[in-house]
DNA sequence: TCGATAGCAAACAAGCTGTTCAATAAAATC
DNA sequence: GATTTTATTGAACAGCTTGTTTGCTATCGA
């Protein structure tokens, strides 16, 4: 990708970050971001076609990396919840975007992203709760609770300034589900 | 409350929920809002600050009347899980206002609305599940988990298409929590 | 009946959106 | 190094939305 693209690019998401930390999202003006940015007008709509677009490609570059980040390794391991684990120590990385917008005001925006695709980026690994399933209980409707849960946990441990660890929270959430 | 008045604020509220049902909130404009109503766009500002004032107003009476309904005769059955029927109930009803939303492309809106009061208007009655938290898990933990899964219920119930009777949705939330 | 209140249409400034254009700067290719 | 391709820019633009104001009319409650 063209160096000066990938600028403007990076640059838009940068200005984009720190507004969604300071302002409700739908108060955002795409003239705000470009001041940020320091970008032209055109330049913007050169690179997303409306500002939720930009939201969209932003949920999609942080998901991707905190999926990309532990993919592979995720077999290597044994215990069952340690994919787990190693999520809640990525997200709750002081130095993470995530952290950023999940601690800003647009939270519920981001989390309801994260709990729309995680059935998805979990794929089969869910399966490691498959003997907790009460019988009764669809498979769909299991994973969709699995998935809340998980959405719900990080919320919450958000919410209260991450005093927990990551080991003790991925506990929490084991007991939970 | 002067008759006007309330002719004009129903016909606000009728022509934003079938809005509501047709696009997405961030797309309904104020002016296909009293288009609808057919009201004056003064009458509307008199009413209502703005669009986002609407949205709160609305779920507000929508949340309110759910509890008002069965918040007096919660406490006469003696079946724990008796509050949750009835609120299955109530959103499974064809011709609630709240299932026409919650089928419309802004549930996750009235959802995250759900989920934010949930755990103050069911007060202590979640006392219902002491028994079944265990110890390690922090009190508001437990009860954020509770709600979640409760709004979970829901939505995967409403976005089935309501196949399950109120009485199995209860069974399932009951054994997911 | 009558004063108070709510409603209306129309017009308004201010702001935002998404597009276009010619000019300029930087990258890639030869 | 010269040339072609591509990205960026600022400015201008029509069109739409917002929230307010105005003078006037219809309806309400007493």
């Amino acid at each position: 990708m063209d160096r000066r693209q990938k600028k403007t690019r990076t640059a838009i998401f940068e200005a984009f970050i720190q507004l969604l930390g300071e302002m409700d999202y739908a108060r955002i003006t795409v003239g705000q971001v470009i001041d940020r940015a320091d970008v032209g007008r055109a330049t913007f709509y050169a690179h997303f076609e409306t500002k939720e677009f930009l939201l969209k490609e932003l949920c999609r570059e942080l998901f991707d990396h905190v999926f990309e980040d532990h993919g592979s390794a995720l077999f290597q391991c044994d215990a069952p919840d340690s994919v787990f684990l190693h999520l809640f120590q990525h997200i709750g990385r002081n130095d993470s975007n995530i952290l950023r917008l999940l601690r800003g005001r647009n939270n519920q925006l981001f989390l309801s992203y994260f709990n729309e695709n995680l059935a998805g980026a979990l794929g089969t690994r869910l399966e490691v709760f498959a003997h907790r399933r009460d019988s009764r209980l669809p498979e769909d409707f299991w994973l969709d609770h699995i998935c809340a849960t998980f959405t719900q946990t990080v919320r919450w441990w958000v919410q209260g300034g991450l005093v927990q660890t990551p080991e003790q929270i991925t506990e929490y959430f084991m007991l939970a589900v």
